[in-house]
RNA sequence: GCGCCCGUAGCUCAGGUGGAUAGAGCAACAGCCUUCUAAGCUGUGGGCCGCAGGUUCGAGUCCUGCCGGGCGCACCA
């Protein structure tokens, strides 16, 4: 609708050009828009005030010649307004607006589907949360932004990979295998009992470890002791030696620990098409690492200072310059991190996506210097910060402590407010801004909560179908049906409404802000509650009826299709 | 001290990539169920868009400075 408008006011100029009224020395950009306030039309444009200037005419003389030049053939407008200082206002017949329903109907659940990613294949990596603990509600927020964005990103044509990257080559792994081996030797009783139970030991999205080994900072969640009891079970293991036994204690600590991670995430519906191990990074004869730096040397972009082996980021923005290898010898984080971005535009990603908790900010600026320093656009790494959540229970922030009984996990968030609830949530904020998560609120099933609110339209609208059902009505093919009949105020806001979603998507896709389609949802929903409770969908008017159900229908699917989009339940019965 | 983000209604927040008279939910108050789901609807009040300049036909949106809040500034991961 928008499009073809663009192109009417497009050759509009152009006639206007052939026949001399305008100069047009250069193309103008033509933006139409979707006015705010009622009574402006339908869509509306400002290329008559950017063209004033150059044309040397005032913008309502430049806006009086291009609606002079506008040919409606297929007869669509009302309507044309010159207002303000040269705004021009489209006002569409209502018949208009009608082959919206016919194409959702139609097109099913792939309205609003698009190409406009062109099959770009790209990479979007994830909680990527150290496998040392479960997740918690700060990694959720992280899950429900990525993986939503990955489902827009694809219904908008863009070839994704979901990526998870395993931290497990440094020491928090060495921390979880010790932690798994003492959890051991106290429940066998080898050494003494548990110390003063220490508050469990939860990262925040993004990870971040301390300091080398050592009891202070062993992980001490019950969860240890789960695996440390299955371990026990098994009299293999326990025919080990003490160093196979801590060998096995690390190694199948992490499986299991990924474990419980891929269940968690599953079960809030994310799933990951590829684990990929740090460990890789560092397969022998194919040292990654060293190939990374290596490269970065040939380009001469690394220099020796202190012993230490720097890389020249500062020539790409960074502040300052950075280490990839300490003056021990050892290779940096951030040089594996290099090493891995390097091997993700390997596997062929034209673009990367990397979702980062917000207190990793100050990582951005060396991160892109390094994409840059191995000759790509720093265009091609994005990255996305999501801040972190603040839980609370009725207004009060709620530690995260595990000895205080209070939740923390993931998981037992979903136990109490579901995934439903508890991703709509997440998603009800743009992720870069600070979120309040207040159980008892997300909790509640009341109208405070919007996640019942949308869903509610949804199994209301099942409803209406089923009791229509029941009363015996047969809905006629979509050609049959007189859907000019729909002409009360709330069923055209409902239908431009429905109108929108396509390039709403596509904005949400582009800009990757899948908080939009949270909003959105709002808003329909709203609009239908409103209509649903102000007219009667089936009534003694069969030819009515059909027409009605027909829109409400298209409401439906369209619910249901950002929902999905947001991997949230389209519920058919509440 | 330097850098990034934020400051919009009592509260929590939206406001494509500058457009016309500033938006929603919640909270508050007053109403609506013999009729397709009241997890719903209707109405009312509520604003110096942090402050001060600048850019232009036009600024909540862009630029500069200041105030206030958050985060980050390792040869950690």
């Amino acid at each position: 609708m928008k499009q073809s408008l663009t192109d009417i006011i497009i050759s509009a100029i152009g006639a206007a050009k052939a026949s001399g009224a305008l100069k047009v020395e250069k193309a103008p950009v033509v933006l139409v828009e979707v006015p705010r306030e009622q009574g402006r039309g339908d869509f509306a444009t400002t290329v008559a005030l950017s063209m004033a200037k150059p044309e040397g005419k005032s913008p309502r003389d430049v806006a009086e010649v291009i609606k002079a030049n506008i040919k409606d053939e297929e007869g669509v407008f009302d309507r044309i307004e010159i207002a303000g200082p040269g705004f021009l206002n489209f006002f569409l017949k209502p018949s208009a607006w009608m082959g919206v329903i016919r194409d959702i109907d139609e097109r099913g659940a792939c309205f609003g589907a698009s190409k406009v990613g062109g099959g770009k294949r790209m990479q979007v990596e994830f909680v990527s949360a150290n496998p040392t603990g479960p997740l918690h509600i700060g990694h959720g927020r992280g899950a429900a932004v990525g993986d939503s964005l990955c489902r827009i990103l694809k219904f908008t044509g863009f070839d994704i990979q979901r990526e998870f990257y395993i931290n497990d080559f440094g020491s928090q792994v060495e921390n979880l295998g010790a932690s798994v081996f003492m959890a051991l030797q106290r429940l066998t009783g080898e050494i003494g009992p548990a110390l003063e139970p220490v508050e469990a030991v939860v990262e925040t999205a993004g990870e971040s470890d301390e300091e080398a080994p050592d009891t202070a900072n062993l992980y001490m969640g019950e969860y240890i002791n789960d695996i440390a009891r299955a371990f026990m079970a098994d009299p293999a293991f326990m025919a080990l030696d003490e160093e196979q036994k801590k060998a096995y204690c690390r190694e199948e600590g992490i499986r299991r620990m990924l474990g419980l991670i891929s269940d968690t995430l599953e079960r809030f519906k994310v799933h990951f098409d590829n684990w990929y191990s740090e460990r890789t990074l560092y397969a022998e004869g194919s040292n990654l690492v060293e190939a990374a730096i290596n490269e970065l040397e040939e380009k001469g972009l690394v220099f020796m200072e202190g012993d230490a082996k720097w890389l020249r980021t500062t020539q790409f923005g960074d502040d300052k310059d950075r280490v990839l290898i300490r003056s021990n010898g050892q290779n940096t984080y951030f040089a594996s991190d290099i090493a891995y971005h390097r091997e993700k535009f390997q596997r062929g990603f034209e673009e990367v996506i990397d979702i980062w908790g917000a207190d990793h900010h100050g990582y951005i600026p060396r991160m892109k210097a390094a994409v840059q320093a191995l000759g790509h656009d720093p265009e091609d790494l994005q990255v996305l910060l999501v801040q972190l959540v603040n839980l609370m229970r009725e207004g009060q922030p709620v530690k995260m402590s595990k000895r205080a009984g209070t939740f923390v996990t993931l998981d037992e968030v979903m136990d109490e407010v579901g995934s439903d609830a508890c991703r709509f949530t997440f998603l009800l904020r743009r992720a870069d801004s600070h979120l309040d998560f207040d159980l008892e609120l997300v909790k509640r099933q009341t109208s405070e909560n919007p996640v019942y609110y949308v869903q509610y339209a949804h199994a209301r609208l099942c409803s209406v179908f089923r009791q229509a059902t029941e009363k015996g009505v047969v809905l006629p093919p979509i050609s049959d049906v007189d859907l000019g009949l729909l002409t009360l105020p709330e069923e055209l806001t409902i239908i431009k409404k429905l109108s929108a979603f396509p390039e709403l998507v596509e904005g949400a896709s582009l800009s990757l802000e899948p908080h939009r389609l949270t909003y959105y949802l709002q808003d329909l929903a709203g609009e239908l509650h409103a209509y649903y409770f102000k007219h009667r969908i089936v009534g003694d008017d069969p030819a009515l009826s059909h027409a009605r159900l027909y829109l409400v229908k298209a409401v439906r699917q369209v619910v249901a299709t950002a929902l999905t989009l947001l991997g949230v339940t389209a519920p058919e019965v509440m």
